[in-house]
Formats: C-alpha cells, sequence, structure tokens
RNA sequence: GGAGGAGUGGCCGAGUGGCUUAAGGCGGCGGUCUUGAAAACCGUUGAACGAAAGUUCCGUGGGUUCAAAUCCUACCUCCUCCGCCA
C-alpha cells in the first residue's frame, strides 16, 4: 500500500510514476475519496467529543431527574454518531479498496520500460556447456532416466504436475538441502518452517490479494489458501509486530513447496517442470532499515546467484523494467538460468526490494535505538533458488551423449557420493 | 466432533455500567546516592489519525445504553477433559 499522506501531496507524480508500469493504475476517486473522509472524520470526532464531555457530567449527577434533558439531547447525538460512523466507514472501505489495488511506486533507479523486452541484462555468469551432440530437453531425459515421470503425475493430479522417482526425487532432496545449509550457514540466515495455508489476512499483506485471488488455491470451508512462495509466511511473521533496530537486518531463509494455478498461462510451457501447479522453493526474506534495503537487495541478489555458481549453471542477471516488475515490487532483478535442451535463459530466480509497501500493508515497523514513535521498516525477498527449475537444469547443462546426467560437485555429498545418474 | 474455561499495555495482573485519564507489580529508560556497581528511593515508560482541540484502540465484528474493558450476540484464538487421529 502507498502511504495515503504521499499520495495526497504528491498526487500527480505518484500517477506519473505509476504510469510507466504495465495495466493502468486507476487512482480516479482517490481524492474524492479522502476529502470526504477527513470531512467526516472531523464531524463525527467533534461530535463524539460532545457526547463524551456530556455524559461524563450526566455520570457525575447523582440526581439523574436534573439531567433528562442532557440524556434525551444525548440519545440524538448517539444517533447521529452512528449515522455517520456508518457514512464514514463506508467511505474509508471505499478509499481502502481503491488504495489496496493500487501497484508500488517503481524504484529511482528501476529502468523504464513497457515491457520484458526493455529489460536491461546486467551481467552474464558462466561458461555455456559446449556440447557436441543435439542437448536433449530435461523432460526428455528426465524420462528417459526414468526419474521424471509426467504421465502418470496427470493421472495422479492432471497437468503441470510431476513424479520424482529414484535418484531424481532424491536430488530436489539435495538441492533444497544445499540451498537451505548455504543460506543458513554461509550467508547467516535464520531457517524457517512455516505453514503452506495461510489465511487471508496474509495474503492481503504481501500483496496477493485482493488483485490476484484467481491465481491463488483456495481450500473449501476452512478460507485458507495455498501459498504461491514462501514470501507469503515468511513475510507476515512479523506483521502487526514492532521490531527493534538491533535486530535487523532480520534474514530468514524457508524451504517451501509452492502452489500457482497458472491461470493466465494456459498453452505456455506445458511440457516439462518450468511450469507446474506444484513446486518446490527455497525462498530468502529479509527485514531491514529503509537507509539499507539498497544495499540489502545487492546481497541478496549476490545470495542466490552464488548457488548457481557453486553448481556450475551459467546464468545472466536481468535488471526488470518499469513495465515488468510486479504489483509490489518497487524494484526487481531476475536471474536466468542456461538451458541448453530449450536454447534460452528461463527464470530461475527473482530478488525484488517492496520498500515499505508490504510493511505498510502488514503493519511491520521498528524503533530506532532511543526513538519515540516506531516507524516502518523494508522487506525484501528473493528465490534461492527455484528447485525444480534448478534441477531441469541441472539435467539439461550436466547431460552427457550417453544420456546420463552428471552431478554437480557440491551436490554429490548430498547424494551420497553418487557420481551420475544414468538408465 | 462433544463439554467446560480463558483472552486487559513489552510481560504478569486488578478491574463486572459513570473522575478508568486502565490500579499494582516486573521489565525498560532517566535521576538521587556510590570510587564504580548492586540495593534503596524518585520520576518516566503503548499505538493510530489530526496543525491543534480532540478522537479511536482492553481478542475481532455487531448490538444494548446518555455512558461499555465491564451487559448481550456472533466469530477467532488459546487452555483443560472426552472422542477420533498422523
Amino acid at each position: 500500500m502507498l502511504d495515503i499522506k504521499y499520495l495526497r501531496e504528491n498526487f500527480a507524480t505518484a500517477e506519473k510514476a505509476l504510469s510507466t508500469r504495465a495495466g493502468k493504475v486507476d487512482l480516479s476517486g482517490f481524492q474524492t475519496l479522502d476529502q470526504q473522509r477527513r470531512e467526516l472524520l472531523n464531524e463525527v470526532e467533534l461530535l463524539k467529543a460532545e457526547k463524551n464531555k456530556v455524559s461524563a457530567l450526566i455520570g457525575r449527577t447523582k440526581d439523574k431527574s436534573q439531567v433528562l434533558g442532557e440524556i434525551s439531547r444525548m440519545k440524538d447525538v448517539s444517533a447521529q454518531v452512528k449515522l455517520l460512523d456508518d457514512k464514514l466507514r463506508e467511505v474509508a472501505d471505499q478509499l481502502n479498496e481503491l488504495l489496496m489495488g493500487v501497484p508500488n511506486i517503481p524504484h529511482e533507479q528501476c529502468p523504464v520500460g513497457a515491457s520484458e523486452d526493455d529489460n536491461i541484462e546486467i551481467r552474464i555468469w558462466g561458461e555455456k556447456p559446449a556440447l557436441d551432440f543435439t542437448p536433449k530437453a530435461h523432460w526428455d531425459i528426465g524420462e528417459d532416466l526414468g526419474i521424471l515421470d509426467f504421465t502418470r503425475a496427470s493421472k495422479l493430479s492432471g497437468a503441470r504436475f510431476c513424479v520424482y522417482f529414484g535418484a531424481g526425487a532424491r536430488l530436489e532432496r539435495a538441492l533444497i538441502n544445499f540451498m537451505l545449509d548455504l543460506h543458513t550457514v554461509e550467508h547467516g540466515y535464520t531457517e524457517t518452517l512455516p505453514p503452506f495455508l495461510v489465511n487471508r489476512a496474509s495474503m492481503t499483506g504481501t500483496g496477493q490479494l485482493p488483485k490476484f485471488e484467481d491465481d491463488l488455491f483456495h481450500t473449501e470451508g476452512m478460507d485458507l489458501f495455498l501459498i504461491p512462495t514462501a514470501e507469503v509466511p515468511v513475510t507476515n511473521i512479523h506483521r502487526d509486530e514492532i521490531l527493534a533496530e538491533k535486530d535487523l537486518p532480520l534474514c530468514y531463509t524457508a524451504y517451501t513447496p509452492c502452489f500457482r494455478k497458472e491461470a493466465g498461462s494456459h498453452g505456455k510451457d506445458t511440457r516439462g517442470l518450468i511450469r507446474q501447479h506444484q513446486f518446490n522453493k527455497v525462498e530468502m526474506v529479509k527485514f531491514t532499515r529503509p537507509e539499507d534495503s539498497d544495499a540489502e537487495l545487492e546481497s541478496l541478489l549476490q545470495n542466490a546467484e552464488k548457488v548457481l555458481q557453486l553448481l556450475g549453471l551459467p546464468y545472466r542477471v536481468v535488471d526488470l523494467c518499469t513495465g515488468d516488475i510486479g504489483f509490489s515490487a518497487a524494484r526487481t532483478f531476475d536471474i536466468e538460468v542456461w538451458l541448453p535442451g530449450q536454447g534460452c535463459y528461463r527464470e530461475i530466480s527473482s530478488c525484488s526490494t517492496f520498500r515499505d509497501f508490504q510493511a505498510r500493508r502488514a503493519s511491520i515497523r521498528f524503533r530506532r535505538e532511543g526513538a519515540k514513535k516506531p516507524e516502518l521498516l523494508h522487506t525484501l525477498n528473493g528465490s534461492g533458488l527455484a528447485v525444480g527449475r534448478t534441477l531441469l537444469a541441472i539435467l539439461e547443462n550436466y547431460q552427457q551423449e550417453d544420456g546420463s546426467v552428471l552431478i554437480p560437485e557440491v551436490l554429490k555429498p548430498y547424494m551420497g557420493g553418487l557420481e551420475k545418474i544414468e538408465r
């Protein structure tokens, strides 16, 4: 959510900044609603002050017969207060609904652009493997090795699911453990294991609701949602809290499965592990002081890149333009891994700063040393990494001509010393 | 699923209709004293909105009343017991 005061005082600037995003942002009605709300608030507060004062007087008067006139007058005032309160709530709800649907203002350094075509490639890492044979796509590699089974998964659940077998299943598990160990031991994150089902307030806090309910799996009878990313439960850990400055930055990592309806992507990436309804991800989440968030985004990105470097997977980093960043993000770097089987780079991590956008929605604050007033902190998160996509990247990058797949050095201890996966 | 009980400030805890402007304690902060510290004593110590006056917040939402932490109601959470169960 944007700061209502900022919006009030910098309406044109905000509107202009938001117009660089993809999709129309409708701010019409804000100024009217905001003014209505403030007028009603002022009016109703004056009445309440009157009511409180006279009621106290009535309370102090032993002989109520002396204040019968006041009592009946307060009856009217009370009715009036109720009426205005209802009206106020209606206006405030409308205003809130409008604000909840407004995306974050892009970071000043976020490149301006209309679509993903305007994203900026900022660095490339690693050598693409020189394969002297025609590389296979991971779904063929996986099925030929008997470690991935999309056919049986569709029997179990439908399209966009996968059953892993043997070394495939173990490789997924190995990746999760490797990533968690790296982030906790080397990068100083605290491991968390949050719920995979969350309530509406949590989904609203990080920005999935109210706008993107169609993308979420919802449970029947309980009003709970399956998490689309660990960002949701982990960020909401500190919802409605005031943290101490000395505890910042607070860095968490979490492994969770993620569940997405992929409502708008029919026909896209229908084969393989790229776009599944359920996938595993190791996520990193940070809570920082406002002045630290830019630097923390850099280190978050580096932490994610480190995973690919250690796995020896070539990648590039892309600075997303204003037309491509997500609803809650102010700035996002995507890491795209090279996939020889597809001959292209594909997103494997997304590292974003939300500044105070999520913190305001979720009311996550901190108090500076010696300060009286708490202030909003900044939240950031990034994949570290999407596990399924990492697995498929390994299959495609480490494939051999005979159909086997070598295990990256750092994973061998996690694979019981296994050197390669073969039929 | 059934039967009870409970939700009050950072924490503990009093308060069952009207100076509650939420007692008291702990913790925190400041001070006195001290070579320094401890102890003792004194003071101070929640959040949101507002330029201010002021308003709101005692799990959450409704309701009763001139007046609600307090009464009614629905819901949520936690605890105890029973049943079921990984």
